[in-house]
DNA sequence: TTCTGATTGAGATTTGGTCTCAATCTTAAT
DNA sequence: ATTAAGATTGAGACCAAATCTCAATCAGAA
């Protein structure tokens, strides 16, 4: 077993929840992916394998994959989301391109002090952060933009 | 025709679109909410006046008023949205509580300028961002929370 | 006044995700 | 090994937010 499928197993047990074949062969996968996938690419992964897997398992392996801070769930525009998994990654947010969509990661040790600093200031206990930059990336600018709102 | 009526109206006229009775209502009806509201909220607000105005016009309006820049648009989990327009307010982030769902607004100039230096080192021309800080607030925190991840 | 293209409304549709509940599975205790 | 209790699953119904369709209407220019 993979480590990072073996941290998941051991989160599901810490929290007295069952380990089954599908939380595995789910997470497996979810690891096969080394860039962001929706909920429905991993099921459409899935429905390629032996065993099938319903969407509903999909969604709700992926909440307690999030909840195990080994995925980051992204909200994107349009109530859509994209996932990410964690291995290997250091944490960071997104440029994201208004015109073809195209995310730029970065990371900014700066802004997550500021973060904690206002959090504090607030008595809040901060769980995790959310940040997007939107605008036009440099190729998409090459283009001329229309005078119309989009 | 107050202030910020006229401005969207401008930006109407300036993009080559139509001014309507319906955008004018309903522009005046967003700036009558002095906070958060949904596209669902303004809608029943509206459904009280003479005029009756569609659903989808009301999301069509919102939409342009969030391009205008006089309204901005807040993605929540679960693919829920609040408006909030910006008319005397300076722009500002949220701290989102996750057991009561408030929202604590603040603002941080550096995370601010730190943000313009990140997407000029991209080449990227950000056009906006949205920064959201998840976690408890310090009234739920007085609660206990319990075992299982909810 | 007329014309053209923009806007609207009503309701169907789409989308992304959640819920239901009977059947099945996991684990711990016999 | 067996059993019991409770967790998990799958199939498809369901849900809510938002978008789309398209005929009727409206705004603004000429």
């Amino acid at each position: 077993m993979k480590n990072e499928v073996r941290k998941f197993q051991q989160f599901i047990q810490k929290h007295n929840l069952l380990w089954s074949s599908e939380r595995e062969i789910i997470t497996e996968q979810v690891f096969d992916n080394h860039f962001h996938f929706t909920a429905d690419d991993l099921f459409i992964q899935l429905s390629k394998r032996d065993k099938k897997i319903s969407r509903a398992t999909v969604y709700r392996t992926l909440d307690l994959l999030e909840k195990s801070g080994l995925v980051s769930k992204i909200q994107l525009q349009h109530g859509k989301h994209i996932y990410e998994h964690i291995f290997g990654h250091k944490h960071h947010d997104h440029l994201i391109c208004q015109k073809c969509g195209k995310m730029i990661e970065f990371h900014c040790e700066d802004i997550e002090e500021w973060q904690k600093k206002i959090s504090s200031e607030n008595n809040f206990k901060m769980t995790g952060h959310s940040l997007k930059i939107y605008g036009i990336c440099a190729d998409c600018m090459k283009k001329k933009s229309k005078n119309k709102p989009k």
